[in-house]
RNA sequence: AGAGGAGUGGCAGAGCGGUCGAAUGCACUGGUCUUGAAAACCAGCGUACCGCGAGGUACCGGGGGUUCGAAUCCCUCCUCCUCUGCCA
């Protein structure tokens, strides 16, 4: 959520950032929000006279009645009922104007930094950097869901019988394989500075609220009615949500955590025939660093965070490249954002497996998540968060890239973790 | 899940219909004293909104109600503790 003095003292630099992310509703929507917030700012006034009166009056009744004199006080109470009347209809519009303009405020996606390039789609977005060459695979090399059958790794069929689509099993070393690439990235993330969390994996609507997947991506996560709780689409969801409603001194900064959990994402309406095997599924594991940082330093942590990502793909040897996202592919709530992709060899495309995103204050506002500067005052903090990493696709490149007429090659640094060096 | 008890400022803990945004202690910040520190003493010490300011308004787990007036009474939800039940 933009922060409404921002909106009201920049208005035209706003409108021309979200012009970049092509959000064309910007100018009427700020327009409304500033009426709003004046209607918002008058009411509170004339309440607070009213209120302020009666205030008064009732401190006049208690003087009074103490006094014995009931009859004087008999008489002003009337004044009171009066002001208490056009109190409560002042009240009500004011709880119905701050309703409404928080349902605007919640339209209004994060402005994109200005290193953000322009453009439309992900055809636009930039390519920042590029790592590693594509493996020389054999000519009969296949894809990831053919090298799953053939070692009986990963199983769809069953999940369909079991669950549903995009619900696969995982079996024997490929099992084995996905809870040793978890392993590594925790220990990665904790030889780097991060602490660890075991988050819940169902949040409530509070917190899909505070880092924003609520209401814009409501649909997209799995709802447990009963209770009112959302499976998790990422872990971003409940770490972040660790720090609403939170203070921090200068000294805790910068925060930094990480944490594994399953990701569920109904993906509604996003399916299609190029999006088989691991390449999108209702269920995933997921790494997941998040940071919180003081406003001066959030650009630097999240140049760190790609960094951070791109050594551990380095350390599996895959091949891959890093996109700034240009406006128009940027999430709701990012103001910037590095996707990772990694190149699938038997496919011939290239596969996402992180996004790392500064939110600035976005989320912080939303969460009330503040520090006091050293003028005294409270600031809403940066949020970041990064992919470190996701698993089905990083999975997928390793089988399909290190694939051998002999079986599939593991990646040095993870065979410590698996316990072979061999899938046959 | 059932019965009982409780939720107050960073923490501990008073208040149980008016003068309470809330005693007191601890913690914290500034000052006095001291070579320095400790101790002692003095002062300050929540958040949000409105207002140029003086100041005003709201908030005592959340929401609603009674009342001229609610931290205090009533309803409801949530959380925690104790006992009983169930169970990884």
């Amino acid at each position: 959520m933009l922060e409404l003095n921002q909106l009201r003292n920049n208005r035209e630099g706003i409108v021309k950032s979200l012009n970049k992310r092509r959000f064309a509703q910007a100018k009427e929507l700020i327009d409304q929000i500033i009426q709003l917030d004046d209607d918002r700012k008058s009411t509170q006034s004339k309440n607070d006279e009213l209120l302020a009166e009666s205030n008064q009056i009732s401190k006049q009744i208690g003087a009074l009645m103490k006094e014995g004199k009931k009859e004087e006080a008999e008489k002003i109470k009337i004044r009171s009922a009066a002001l208490k009347a056009e109190s409560k209809v002042l009240s009500e519009s004011l709880v119905s104007i701050e309703e409404e303009l928080k349902q605007i405020l919640y339209k209004i996606p994060n402005t994109p930094n200005d290193s953000v390039p322009d453009g439309a789609t992900s055809e636009d977005n930039e390519v920042v950097y590029e790592h590693g060459s594509t493996p020389q695979l054999a000519p009969d090399a296949v894809p990831h869901w053919d090298l799953i059958k053939k070692y009986d790794i990963i199983d769809f069929d069953l999940g369909n019988k079991v669950t549903g689509a995009g619900f696969p099993f995982y079996k024997g070393k490929g099992a084995r394989l996905q809870r040793a690439l978890v392993n590594f990235f925790l220990d990665e993330a904790i030889k780097a500075g991060y602490v660890e969390v075991q988050p819940p994996i169902m949040i409530n609507e509070e917190s899909g609220y505070g880092t924003g997947q609520l209401p814009d991506k409501d649909g997209q996560m799995y709802h447990v009615t009963e209770e009112n709780y959302f499976l998790i689409p990422t872990a971003e969801v409940p770490i972040t949500n660790m720090y609403r409603d939170v203070i921090l001194e200068s000294k805790e900064l910068p925060v930094k955590h990480v944490g594994f959990t399953p990701c569920f994402r109904r993906e509604a309406g996003s399916w299609g025939a190029h999006v088989r095997g691991l390449n999108r599924l209702h269920q995933f594991d997921k790494v997941e660093l998040v940071q919180i940082h003081h406003p001066d330093n959030s650009y630097k942590a999240l140049k760190e965070m790609c960094e951070y990502v791109q050594g551990l793909l380095e350390k599996l040897g895959l091949q891959y490249r890093v996109l700034n996202l240009c406006g128009g592919d940027l999430g709701f709530t990012a103001a910037q954002t590095f996707d990772m992709e990694v190149f699938s060899a038997a496919q011939q495309k290239w596969l996402e497996v992180s996004s790392v995103s500064n939110f600035e204050t976005f989320q912080a506002n939303r969460l009330k998540l503040r520090y006091r500067g050293e003028d005294k005052k409270m600031h809403l903090l940066h949020t970041l968060n990064g992919s470190a990493l996701a698993l089905p696709r990083i999975v997928a490149s390793i089988l399909e890239n290190n694939q051998t007429p002999d079986g599939i090659k593991m990646p040095e640094v993870i065979v410590p973790y698996t316990g072979f060096d061999m899938i046959s």
